[in-house]
DNA sequence: AATCCTCACAACCGCCGGTCA
DNA sequence: ATGACCGGCGGTTGTGAGGAT
């Protein structure tokens, strides 16, 4: 026994609205509202629609507040990084961006942001503590991490799956960072994530990038006072919390940083939850 | 010019949780 | 306590436009 249905879908329209059915629901709802019952609504409004699909009309196209038009690369930085923290919970990303509903949203990462930003392959995987093991490089964490396109450049062609190691047994200090990251006050969006950007550039490698950051990663939000010339070149690694980044230079072509090795070098000083670092390669997508 | 392919976005489907009788 | 109803949500599919062949 199924659920009884909602509507007779023998006897409703299915597929594009017309303007005239736009006009007849936007018009039936400024002056009467929803009247607390959608299922009624169609009928009373004189349409032949499932009461849901007039909802979802209202609701994503036809309400007066909605936004129409591209996301802007802070739209983008935002979804990244709220998707990184809470996965696909589309609606409640969509209140933090007024105008934009869950299904722009939802549209737009499927669409758009995930190509650019799965060269992982995978939504990466929480790290529990008890899987940390400290120098144990843990090759099955990210067994299904590989990227979705041949790199573009030569350098990275010859990519391999990715190992993963905890720095939770490295010391402290600079060292091995002599990498700018500028943070960007701009980019600050939530307490949870920090936005770093102006990587600088090397001849290869040039653009700014939005890292998402859970909660824990707040500890490296000092990381702009690393020391450095301001470059990135294609062997250098950076430092940034467990998650994944999404990077964007001034054409907006996009890389994906992909988690890979650790080091025994040293992580920089304010890092505190060493636990929660690791290290990003870099790839051009 | 015709066909095929890709992409963006609108729309649908089915499940879930809250409410209410 | 139970089941029906409804709104909300996320996943998926459908559709049309535009580009490539």
């Amino acid at each position: 026994m199924g659920r009884t249905p909602c509507c007779d879908k023998d006897n409703v329209k299915r597929g594009p609205w017309s303007p005239e059915e736009d006009a007849a629901l936007k018009s039936y709802l400024e002056s009467h509202g929803t009247g607390g019952n959608w299922i009624l609504l169609p009928k009373k409004a004189g349409l032949r629609r499932c009461g849901k699909s007039c909802r979802l009309r209202w609701l994503n196209y036809l309400r007066p507040d909605i936004k129409h038009g591209s996301f802007t690369e802070e739209e983008d930085s935002i979804i990244c990084s709220l998707y990184n923290q809470m996965g696909s919970r589309w609606s409640v990303i969509a209140s933090h961006m007024p105008g934009r509903t869950d299904n722009d949203v939802k549209n737009y990462w499927n669409t758009k942001l995930k190509k650019k930003l799965l060269v992982l392959g995978g939504k990466v995987k929480n790290i529990s503590s008890k899987e940390r093991e400290p120098t144990i490089t843990n090759n099955a964490l990210f067994s299904g991490i590989r990227k979705t396109e041949e790199p573009q450049d030569p350098a990275f062609s010859t990519f391999q799956p990715a190992t993963l190691q905890t720095l939770s047994d490295v010391n402290s200090g600079l060292n091995a960072y002599n990498q700018t990251l500028s943070l960007n006050p701009d980019q600050l969006y939530s307490p949870k994530f920090l936005g770093f950007s102006n990587f600088g550039a090397s001849s290869r490698r040039s653009f700014s990038t939005t890292v998402s950051l859970s909660q824990e990663g707040s500890s490296v939000s000092d990381s702009s006072s690393i020391a450095g010339n301001g470059y990135l070149d294609q062997d250098s690694w950076f430092c940034m919390d467990y998650g994944y980044g999404l990077a964007y230079d001034n054409n907006v072509n996009y890389y994906g940083m992909c988690f890979e090795k650790t080091t025994s070098e040293a992580v920089p000083s304010g890092c505190t939850d060493l636990g929660e670092l690791f290290q990003a390669e870099i790839y051009n997508y």
